[in-house]
RNA sequence: GGCCCGGUGGUCAAGCGGCUAAGACACCGCCCUUUCACGGCGGUAACACGGGUUCGAUUCCCGUCCGGGUCACCA
């Protein structure tokens, strides 16, 4: 088999140089951990922060598990959490294509190139040879059976149409590789083992195809999760065997999870239900808030700003620095992240606030002449995430049963007698309020609690039971009576003395 | 099990030979207050352990223990 060697110039030429260059490099699961997420963060501050290219690039070589739309899942969640990518699938691009099965076609060569040099070999050995090989010795490297067939017992297989692999043969001796976050990392080799480059459907192993690809696509920072630590001295070997330069490591640190209930701390996983960003969003969070959170697991600002934990998507691209970044595993913590959505909640202006929180309202408040914004108003300080709201305002459409003992309130000096001659003094002033506004009724209530020689919680009390049925509410007395409007609340009233009664 | 990487309060973390060891979440008080929140003030709580190196170790080295990762024709 001859190679044209112009083929590869070609390959070369277009390759970029001189800017920073950064891939998130997604297999499409249809699925979006938090740690994968943050690393996508992770790789697009580098690139952004240096002012270089951030591309995205599809690594769909594993035909068993492909999902449908499940590149349509990471374009939405990147969008939305303002990961915007300079080249990709959908863009385009110098290096392109950005899907790795559209790239089938040049791997085999690279590999080819190898078997050239003597560094990569095909091995025919059947799943049962390698079966066998294990069963024997479960850690068993492959026995290099096949690097020593003869040029002519190759040719016969291959003419006898066998199916086969390609292996990169390991040299002795040790590497040594750097890593931007775990410094020189060096390892026998003795314990590597002559991973497959080329699987037997003529796909590259995942490992392969990102040398190739990384390299071709002129990626100058490779950032990863730490679970690939392991594998980057076989990265560095390939490198080495074709005589590329090698990128920049940056391993980034396995997100754990905190669980809630259990207490226990375990890596952060979908099978037991850790939630992955879309489960997030589908219960009230919001993506910067996400984002923000994440920005922070495993990785610190520094200097003068080691204190901030608030941060805009510019001002995280001006922070970030890869000596922030931190070593050991970090665990993701709902209580954080609530207090973070809590605090971008909060600083929504009261209408973007009331758009995110009217579909959470309506759930609950079918009644349209409660008014959502003015329901919104009272929740924005209450709510910690937007899944939180229904159960908040369930009471606006339907009083829920309520026992007589919620009118007694030591803190607010009330008893089941207190509180129904306070209801029967408040009635009427209610009914004969000529302006229905919240001043007016604060206004009204108070002066009649001065007037009755109670204080203020005495009187606003009762009310509050008797137009909510609940102990706790958002908002007080005045806003709930307001939002339920006159009628609706004399009619409560009128229930609440019934059962006073 | 082999190899690799980690180890500062319950959690996220600053620290990079000399500090009363920051800050945040959570928790607990107090204040504010028409409930609950929000906000304000204050508090409890940490350098895994044992050896070195050093005038001096949270910081450097070694060991132990603990935790994680990895050992696929998966990514």
């Amino acid at each position: 088999m001859s190679i044209d060697k112009s083929w590869f110039d070609e390959m070369e030429a277009r390759i970029p140089h001189g800017e920073v260059r950064t891939r998130f490099a997604p297999s499409p699961t249809g699925y979006m951990h938090v740690g994968n997420l943050r690393t996508a963060l992770y790789t697009y501050l580098i690139a952004r922060h240096a002012g270089g290219k951030f591309i995205l690039r599809i690594e769909d070589t594993d035909q068993g598990r492909l999902v449908a739309d499940a590149v349509d899942v990471i374009y939405a969640t990147m969008r939305r959490c303002g990961l915007t990518w300079d080249e990709g699938p959908d863009v385009g691009g110098p290096v392109g294509p950005y899907i790795q099965t559209e790239r089938r076609d040049l791997y085999g060569k690279y590999a080819e190139l190898l078997i050239e040099k003597g560094l990569a070999y095909r091995c025919f050995c059947s799943e049962e040879r390698l079966e066998e090989l294990h069963r024997d010795d479960p850690n068993a490297k492959y026995d290099r059976h096949c690097l020593s067939l003869s040029p002519e017992e190759i040719q016969a297989k291959l003419d006898a149409g066998e199916p086969y692999v390609i292996r990169q043969r390991i040299p002795e001796g040790s590497t040594t590789f750097h890593d931007a976050v775990y410094g020189d990392i060096t390892v026998d080799n003795a314990e590597l083992d002559d991973q497959i480059l080329i699987k037997s459907d003529g796909l590259p192993t995942y490992n392969f195809a990102n040398v190739i690809d990384d390299h071709l696509m002129g990626i100058t920072h490779v950032v990863r999760g730490a679970e690939y630590l392991s594998s980057a001295p076989k990265y560095n070997l390939l490198y080495e065997a074709f005589g590329w330069e090698i990128p920049t490591y940056v391993h980034c640190s396995s997100v754990m999870f905190n669980d809630p209930v259990t207490g226990a701390v375990r890596k952060m996983a979908k099978r037991y239900g850790d939630p992955s960003y879309q489960d997030l969003v589908s219960q009230g969070y919001l993506s910067q808030a996400v984002v923000n959170y994440v920005s922070l697991l495993g990785w610190a600002p520094r200097g003068d700003i080691a204190e901030q934990e608030f941060f805009t998507m510019d001002e995280l691209i001006a922070a970030f620095d890869i000596a922030g970044i931190s070593k050991s595993p970090s665990a993701f913590d709902m209580e954080k992240l609530n207090y973070f959505n809590a605090t971008y909640l909060r600083s929504l202006s009261p209408e973007e606030f009331a758009k995110e929180a009217e579909p959470w309202i309506r759930q609950a408040v079918k009644n349209e002449a409660y008014d959502a914004a003015a329901i919104a108003a009272l929740l924005q300080a209450r709510c910690e995430k937007l899944s939180d709201i229904p159960e908040k305002v369930d009471f606006f459409d339907a009083l829920p049963e309520y026992g007589v003992e919620l009118y007694t309130n030591k803190k607010s000096k009330t008893t089941g007698e207190v509180s129904l001659e306070m209801l029967k003094q408040t009635a009427p002033v209610l009914a004969g309020l000529e302006d229905w506004s919240q001043d007016a009724i604060h206004g009204a209530l108070v002066e009649l609690a001065e007037k009755l020689g109670v204080k203020n919680a005495t009187l606003m009390w009762p009310l509050r039971i008797a137009a909510a049925g609940k102990a706790v509410t958002p908002g007080g007395a005045v806003e709930i009576c307001r939002i339920l409007g006159r009628d609706e609340t004399l009619r409560r009233m009128k229930l609440g003395v019934e059962k006073l009664s």
